[in-house]
DNA sequence: CAAATAGTGTCTCTAAGACAATATCAC
DNA sequence: GTGATATTGTCTTAGAGACACTATTTG
């Protein structure tokens, strides 16, 4: 019987061809927006963070921040890494979305790239005040699916607009992936990154699990609502948001006040739902 | 203004470690079990393929069937081209369960791994009758929780039983991961990537979604029923599962007749539900 | 007081679970 | 006819949407 240690030592991986692998992270954060009126509760936006390139290729556009996976990491630690090397901020959670692999994704050569999304609390954004690259910057995302089947995925920062069209090609534990029609000036495939974590994202928050993550620890239930309608794009009647919620959080003692109208409690994540 | 063309020519990805990357397939098919009385319809089990590992590392130990990522084909192709060498038939549909790239997941080297679940119909394996091989076997699958939160994944082929136990650790979009307590004699990480893979699994059949992959192209709303039951591990009245599916088949004008009681009709898949 | 949100209660509608009842065939 | 499944229909219950109504604060 020949030994297992042997067979090891004699080993060596580096006689296959190998890709180079890549993390690439779509960041989430919701933004409050201002008050219009000193009585009214204020508008959230749904942001989503780019990175502008500085080399070759697509030397110039915006692309999902990402890179190398790194000998001793995992997948998901490399993620994280990037995502905080970027922002400086510590993501609360971090998703898998899916594996991109398409041989010519990257006219670089063989790279696969593992998609994540993450939830970044406008808490900790503020916090840091890692608003200073010029070439890292908040898009405000819109995502709507078109009558005729398309999906069009809208980012906006200041002037700069970025228009990209997708087509949903299948769907799978009910999240979709996406093949990307005009990709609007994103860089590599990312588009088709981006609409996937953006549905996965849906996904999650439909059923109030990515939510939390980008509120503060205590929150009132009128902004876990404006969260969950800003991730789904749809308005819920406050009454019926909070009687689903109910059983996700509990009750601290604390109140919101000087909003120019009734206080609101603030509540916090039950840790154990039922 | 310096071209792409150019920093593409003199870009190199040989100067990047990079790890070995594999595709590792849970191939999940449901047979039809021996009627046990001329009346009764049939039971079903669901059945895993797993792979007698010939050489180190886990010599002789059974694994899920995998293979390197080559150069030109994405990871999903890869993932098919692994089931087809080695049942030679090809998969109705393969489902994206996850990465798996703990460093010393494999004592080989730097190894991450693509995780799918994939779904052989019945009647393909029939057709091609690839059941010669000895290292390669079909073992009937049971995946329960228990009442301390530990889930028991019990795989058996005729006298060999392989019995692993695992914990929770995450859930992420509806999908779990786990946290192997004890491997059962499966190799590398492979009991939980085939935790993942039946959770996955049960999530997407509990959409009605990854049934129909293993029944031939019309079935009886019965068969539909069992593979539900099967993989689920629930047991549905007959009357309330037929108002669910409802929507997702359509009749056809045959019956499947010679069953010993009233026969039944056939229905297929509908393209579109609603 | 007015404007706005906070919070409660209730009606309705739909989908799923339970179950009763009938239909139809092979033996 | 008997034993089994096939198929339909109905009662009940749980949860989501709609909406009316009260409570509470700030300017």
């Amino acid at each position: 019987m020949d030994s297992e240690k042997e067979f090891l030592a004699g080993y060596s991986l580096a006689d296959y061809d190998r890709p180079s692998v890549t993390a690439d992270v779509a960041a989430f954060m919701i933004r409050t927006e201002d008050k219009t009126s000193y009585r009214k509760n204020p508008e959230n936006k749904l942001l989503l963070l780019l990175i502008r390139r500085g080399g070759h290729p697509y030397k110039g556009m915006w692309a999902l921040p990402g890179g190398f996976l790194q000998r001793g990491e995992t997948v998901e630690e490399c993620a994280l890494r990037e995502i905080e090397e970027e922002t400086t901020v510590k993501p609360v959670s971090i998703l898998p979305v899916g594996v991109f692999s398409q041989p010519e994704r990257d006219p670089r050569g063989w790279i696969i790239s593992n998609a994540y999304a993450s939830i970044i609390s406008e808490e900790s954004v503020r916090q840091t005040g890692c608003d200073d690259a010029a070439d890292a910057q908040w898009f405000a995302v819109s995502f709507t699916r078109g009558e005729d089947g398309t999906y069009h995925l809208t980012l906006t920062y200041e002037d700069i607009t970025l228009n990209a069209v997708l087509r949903a090609e299948s769907m799978h534990f009910g999240r979709m992936s996406f093949r990307i029609i005009d990709s609007g000036g994103l860089a590599f495939d990312h588009a088709a990154i981006i609409a996937a974590a953006l549905s996965a994202l849906r996904e999650e928050a439909g059923r109030y699990e990515a939510i939390f993550d980008f509120l503060p620890e205590t929150f009132t239930l009128a902004a876990l609502q404006k969260v969950q309608e800003t991730i789904m794009n749809v308005s819920i009647l406050p009454a019926n948001f909070r009687r689903m919620v109910s059983s996700y959080v509990e009750e601290t003692d604390e109140y919101l006040r000087g909003e120019g109208h009734r206080p609101a409690r603030l509540y916090r994540r039950k840790q154990s739902p039922e």
